[in-house]
DNA sequence: TAAAAACCAAGTGTTTTACTAGGCTTTTTG
DNA sequence: CAAAAAGCCTAGTAAAACACTTGGTTTTTA
């Protein structure tokens, strides 16, 4: 019951290019500063970028950066693209007994539902919120 | 980002357990409508027992009961019991950036404490709620 | 043309999860 | 009083998930 690396680490490289406003970033710098390893972070960043939340630039003096405002980054959508769905239980395929079904809609159903609200009313902005980080 | 089994068994081997009222039930009896195995169970069952949530009767007819009542049986403590704390990120031991903590405290304190004020908020009897099971 | 960066696929070690196996102890009952 | 039925207990294990690492290829700039 915890979030991975791929989510939070997601975020952390979100937030970090947040920082650095409009000029390219290399993955390099975001990885010292997060002290996270290249090209794993590179994993990440490849998810976000099909999914049109970073841009890139190839060759020297290239990098990353935000492709989007902070206020129209959701971090629900980031960590369904990082993390899969956010539900606390795997959907359930096919049979439930009565007392499964009972568990199920008084407690796995609201709970998802609560969770999914919470990082769907939160956006990249609320996270900064005007900060200055560095 | 998922509760285990051995938190989604116990909780239905408590809504079990309360449907039977106050007659011992064997582990197999409970294994078999749930479909689990008695001794998968039974690992969960020594957890409940040595938290006081349920009682146990050795030899033949014997079996488990709830040992509280069911709006005493908060879900939160039981779940704590059976899946260690319900905090959906590990705390943090000893040194933070200030990026790192920026996030903690506007995404994951938040989320820990919603998680934590559901199952807080629960008990076996608002699960149940009256309903016959069987 | 060499270096710097993004891009990519596959492999790997570790940890966690979800059990299984098998024995011991207590209690009831024939 | 013996046998069976139940709970009790520990250790082992197969599989999946996780968290990377390795080792490249491609693009772009100086």
């Amino acid at each position: 019951m915890k979030l991975s690396t791929r989510g939070r680490y997601g975020l952390r490289m979100l937030v970090d290019l947040s920082q650095q406003g409009a000029q390219v970033v290399t993955l390099k710098s975001i990885a010292v500063r997060q002290e996270l390893s290249v090209n794993y972070l590179e994993q990440v960043a490849k998810d976000l970028k099909r999914s049109g939340y970073i841009r890139s630039q190839k060759g020297p003096q290239g990098g990353y950066l935000l492709a989007l405002e902070p206020k129209d980054i959701v971090i629900g959508d980031v960590l369904r693209i990082l993390e899969g769905d956010l539900l606390l239980t795997d959907k359930n395929h096919g049979k439930e007994t009565l007392l499964q079904q009972c568990v199920r809609e008084n407690v796995y159903d609201p709970l998802n539902t609560a969770v999914a609200h919470f990082f769907d009313s939160l956006t990249l902005s609320d996270i900064i919120a005007g900060k200055r980080l560095s």
